[in-house]
DNA sequence: CGCCGCCTTGACCACCATCAAGTGGAGTGG
DNA sequence: CCACTCCACTTGATGGTGGTCAAGGCGGCG
């Protein structure tokens, strides 16, 4: 992707919204005509079961797409919420159509997103099913601390996380009681610390070596996108100055 | 994807070549300079942990892609192995490069696999957090019959599955016993039969309600595809016939 | 001030892992 | 044809991780 095609998809945007935290962005079985990309704040995919619980499956942090389904699938299989007060950026649906029928360095671009999305959901699924819940929150706050450094919005020791443990424990498949004994049990053990909602980390390599996190699956690498580690992060600048 | 679109794809495939059971297709960290795809047998992919145990994230059928992430990321994140004896056509990694350039709706068509992949990701992240274990192997059954019979290999109500209990377990976080008491407990309730390496259905929609099973996250109704189910499916007469 | 989310703590117990041993069938070699 | 081996499946006993239920603390906001 080089600047023509930035600005070309810069171009298509419409004006950004926000929505409250809590509010769906967008429900399972819709057809929405418009692509969503956020902003700002922090959004989650998830479903709901039958017996009433939440799983959330993806965070969708600023620069992230959050249904480039609908511009290929029939219809939204899950639903997206936000989590925090968030700012969405919309792309009509038929405007994706068009950039991947004739601008094939963009269409790879948003293709790679969703091979990145992809690998995540693949670590995610081993972390949920092969590890012990401790283990699993400290792979998850590798994971957010590396992503959300990319974005810029963490630093190495310390990044914000705008979540109760009930959401912690609906992404990882524990109980809120659990999740907040995992917690405390992480803090004396000195892998992190908790100030209000932001995490630190006293030593990000010992709590990356517990949580047996390699960030290899996160592709940061990135060779459709320039000197930009997510296709829409490439954008951010641009979006937010409207 | 029209028929020139599906004879030009079929056209750049080189000759199969055949995999023994157990055998690696591809390993984590390599870049092959080939895309690989399913004719015949089943594969999975998986990664391995610190401690030795296996994860397996998926599992791929005839028609399947194995690898469409090394033409537009860099490298593997994870290594793929046949859990069968496998037949497996390979496409050079530079014509999916052309391809995409220059072949919009090919391109979409692989688009539109991967992100069925990602759907199917997303339920078996739920499946594998947020249900009992006898819950989570209906589900997988239930979604096997139905990816099987895509392809025409199962029926309404019995279909092959030539896995041992242990790479069951691999794949929904179990152990190798639990696995067998619970198939045990399910062959006792009727809610499934097994009989050498095949499992037969007597009651398919009391499976499904038992398993949560929705399919709506299989996408199955292609409209990049015409009337096959998958963008390699609609090529799998083509390959198998040299 | 009072309410409502969210976090915290305790008691209890079930699901499922682990360890260990044993069964049975398929393939191999004497 | 019959040992022998190997591998998958099976069964039992035991214990730990993490779920559930219930109650209490605590901070923010109207």
């Amino acid at each position: 992707m080089n600047d023509v095609d930035r600005a070309r998809l810069e171009a298509v945007a419409l004006p950004s919204r926000k929505v409250a935290a809590r509010e769906d962005i967008i429900r399972e079985g819709e057809v929405p005509e418009n692509v969503n990309l956020v902003l700002e704040g922090i959004a989650c995919r998830y479903k709901v079961l039958p017996n009433g619980r939440r799983a959330i499956v993806a965070f969708l942090l600023p620069g992230d797409f959050c249904d480039l389904h609908v511009a290929i699938l029939d219809h939204m299989d899950h639903t997206i919420g936000a989590l925090t007060p968030c700012t969405i950026a919309e792309i009509p649906r038929t405007t994706i159509e068009d950039l991947t029928a004739n601008w094939p360095r963009i269409a790879r671009a948003l293709w790679w997103a969703t091979l990145v999305d992809e690998g995540i959901l693949r670590e995610w699924l081993v972390n949920m099913g092969q590890r012990p819940s401790d283990r699993k929150l400290a792979h998850l706050f590798c994971e957010l601390q590396a992503r959300l450094a990319l974005v810029g919005l963490a630093t190495e020791n310390e990044f914000p996380l705008p979540l109760t443990q009930e959401e912690l424990g609906d992404t990882l498949g524990l109980s809120t009681v659990h999740v907040n004994r995992v917690l405390q049990q992480m803090r004396e053990d000195g892998l992190i610390r908790l100030q209000g909602r932001t995490v630190s980390i006293p030593d990000l390599a010992r709590l990356k070596e517990f949580g047996e996190f390699n960030p290899n699956y996160l592709h940061r690498n990135n060779k459709h996108d320039g000197a930009h580690h997510s296709a829409a992060g490439a954008l951010l600048p641009g979006l937010r100055r409207r």
